[in-house]
DNA sequence: ACCTGAACACCGTTCAAGT
DNA sequence: ACCTGAACACCGTTCAAGT
């Protein structure tokens, strides 16, 4: 996986860029656990050190991996449809695409955002219940209402890795005193679905209040 | 903050009972990312390595953490008011419990679950949604939208610590074309009384739906 | 100016000892 | 049986070099 040599020549051969563009793709094959300067360092066949000629410290990386990933959410929905519809099909976009990268969540979830797409989805969103006739208060809770929504079901994501699952369903099953119902009730269980109709929900029920 | 010393005796002065209460105050004080083992065995007085006598390693230091945690969760309500009170009331003190307790979310992401105590709260909303009509397909998916919101919402946590919130909101101000709407919308945001609507009306839509 | 190497203070964990 | 010490393979990061 070395895309660059440090042999050839001695003079700058390191950039931010490159040096983002190696963090990526470490943090999408390993997720940010198998994330570290000295792993970066040896994608590209440079000294630990040399990083931090390009990167303050291994925070400011994290950041800059987040603002390269934010860089990708998909563009909000133009006009069409209600309000309700155009708000789903909004935090399902965001959910979608995060969950292909759900190594971020984990970032996320410390605290950070992206600003500035955060944002935009923000004030999108004020738009969207402005339409529906609420004021910005009632749009700002609607919209961290929605995004815990969202952030959990991202949350959640890592659980339900095929080899997990089984593992996760016995220990359910095998705690309560009818195994049986359990094991039948969560047959059927598609987690993709049961996202976009509790989003659906929420929406319709923010929407009518 | 050393509690046990190792002078005294040669003979077994380590418990599981003990590692696991120190490894608590360990993650309680210092959170996840400062528990280690040998942080552990520094607070107890011993080598690190004696904590392997009594944990296989520090996965299962942490799924004991976990279990230890599960003991203190709030008991579901018992009868009285409508379902949808009772579910609220329930996914408002489990919400509220692990509030205080934001290190245990950062294990629960790690796609762990407290069997059986999960377990007993996941049967019991198929219960109550069984008062409402439901069977336990509808309530499974129930619970899971309802698990989402609540696990969205404390991984959401750690961003408003209060040193952080002033740089977030500044964040989010500028980085949009009209800051003072963003920051007259935010300004009288209460995350706490924002909670418990959305719970409230996801459970009300839920249970009408 | 940019990269490197050695070094420091940390990790989890194994293994061979001590009592 | 239980605890300890040295050791190994890792971390992030600093500092003094090299070109």
């Amino acid at each position: 996986m070395v895309t660059r040599a440090s042999s050839s020549g001695r003079r700058q051969f390191l950039t931010r860029r490159i040096v983002v563009a190696a963090g990526r793709r470490v943090a999408e094959s390993e997720g940010v656990g198998g994330l570290t300067i000295r792993r970066v360092a040896a994608e590209l066949g440079a000294a630990p050190m040399a990083i931090y000629r390009h990167v303050k410290d291994k925070q400011e990386l994290i950041l800059a991996l987040l603002d390269d990933v934010a860089q990708g959410l998909p563009p909000l929905p133009a006009e069409g449809g209600t309000p309700q519809e155009r708000i789903v099909g909004a935090f399902a976009a965001v959910d979608a695409y995060l969950a292909r990268h759900v190594w971020v969540v984990e970032i996320l979830r410390q605290g950070e955002l992206f600003a500035p797409r955060a944002a935009a989805l923000f004030v999108w969103t004020l738009d969207q219940f402005a339409e529906l006739g609420k004021d910005d208060r009632q749009g700002t809770d609607a919209y961290a209402q929605l995004w815990w929504y969202v952030l959990g079901h991202l949350s959640y994501l890592p659980g339900v890795a095929p080899e997990r699952r089984a593992a996760r369903m016995e220990l359910l099953a095998s705690s309560v005193g009818d195994p049986g119902r359990v094991r039948e009730a969560v047959r059927s269980f598609g987690h993709e679905t049961a996202f976009l109709n509790g989003l659906r929900t929420l929406v319709d029920a923010l929407a009518a209040r």
